[in-house]
DNA sequence: TTTTGCCGTCACGGATTCGTCATAATTGTG
DNA sequence: CACAATTATGACGAATCCGTGACGGCAAAA
């Protein structure tokens, strides 16, 4: 497994419990102890997952799901919301605001994790090492590209753009789009950079004939098509 | 939403109980009384959403869910499982044969209805981004317009040019809408240019004969009418 | 230290697309 | 029919966009 998950959550004790528990389920995690110090971690390389506590410091949790639902940058993110209230207007204020499932204090540890674990696998693919796209397999854990079964060497920043590519088929991203999630929305690069980025990806699949998969949408940007 | 949902659960009074909340949160319900009768209904078209009672007379919902899960066919099925029972190795039990999500008897019809859109919204079939007229299917996040199948290229202009068209079919706009809502407001150009734009549409549509579904109408416009 | 690999930027050139105009064709009207 | 108004069409220069090779910086490996 190996999923990512960010934790967040004020109350110390829970979020320990949370990690330990999840740690032995083969997730790693990461904590946040508010709703701001989470979108300052989000930022960067983005999780594969995000629990949310109800009640938070500042900006609550519900308010935080419905921003992050808003923001195309990680409006995909699967979220699951904890309480400790178990009133029904809250989970239908939760579901509103955008949220994947919902749990009430006190859970069991192993429920949440088999919910997390169901909702990775709708979400498609998340880690579950392997994305094949025809000829193409991308082995996500080991980090490597095979084409026709022939492994392929390829760069990091080339390996996140066709990740991206190869989870989004047959979808067309701008430039703008293609930095905010292979390159992190943190740092800043010339757009045109894309290109280059692109080019060289081409010119390593070029030689296993899959390059034309990558193809460009003038004006807009680049879009990956399988077949 | 109108999304089609099989109910599979042997109950008659639980059956009647789901079509009538459901219906009533905007879903489209079908009815199964068996694992059986679900099977030979989805041999069809298939629903946006299974429900699955876990106790079925004959086959299990577990096995059930299980069995769909390893058919490629309803493989991306979303399912959520319903039982009377709430311990918790059930519940493990069902999200281990690939369910989505899990509800204990008694539940709330709109906690079901919530958990629903949840599931729906994540799997991705509301607004799919394709707007279809006939033989021409516009792929708004792709950016492909396809004829008969068959791609076909077109312009940034013409792209913008012919989703504001099929957008709103039958109806005529005149330049200045044209080049207010496809050109964008704060750019200046001549009225007539919008004819040549026309103009190159409808000739990268000749060839799949589908050019006079952009009419002119004389004094006013252009219009878009399919068929 | 040198070497190697990867990254971001830039500039050049080719290709595509755009906007405009001149002219032909069409339509509607008296 | 003749005329005016409107639209279709082809051509052309300009603007834009994209592919590509080259370069320097930087950090890890040798």
């Amino acid at each position: 497994m190996d999923s990512k998950v960010l934790v967040i959550e004020d109350e110390l004790e829970i979020r320990e419990m949370l990690n330990f528990s999840l740690t032995r389920a083969g997730f790693s995690v990461c904590e946040a102890d508010s709703a701001e110090s989470a979108l300052r971690q989000l930022d960067g390389p983005l999780p594969a997952l995000l629990i949310i506590d109800w009640m938070l410091p500042g900006m609550s949790g519900v308010e935080l799901a419905r921003q992050l639902r808003r923001d195309e940058h990680t409006a995909h993110l699967p979220m699951i919301m904890l309480t400790a209230r178990g009133e029904e207007t809250d989970k239908l204020k939760s579901f509103d605001s955008g949220v994947d499932d919902y749990l009430t204090k006190p859970f069991s540890p192993k429920e949440l994790a088999a919910r997390m674990r169901a909702l990775l696998r709708r979400t498609g693919t998340p880690d579950s090492g392997v994305i094949a796209c025809g000829p193409m397999r991308l082995d996500l854990k080991a980090h490597k590209l095979s084409v026709d079964g022939q492994a392929v060497k390829v760069g990091p920043t080339e390996f996140r753009l066709l990740e991206l590519f190869m989870r989004n088929p047959n979808r067309a991203f701008d430039r703008a789009q293609l930095l905010d999630r292979a390159w992190g929305r943190s740092i800043y690069v010339e757009e045109r950079t894309v290109d280059v980025h692109v080019l060289r990806l081409r010119k390593t699949l070029k030689p296993h004939g899959t390059d034309h998969l990558i193809q460009t949408v003038r004006g807009v940007g680049y879009r990956f098509s399988p077949a």
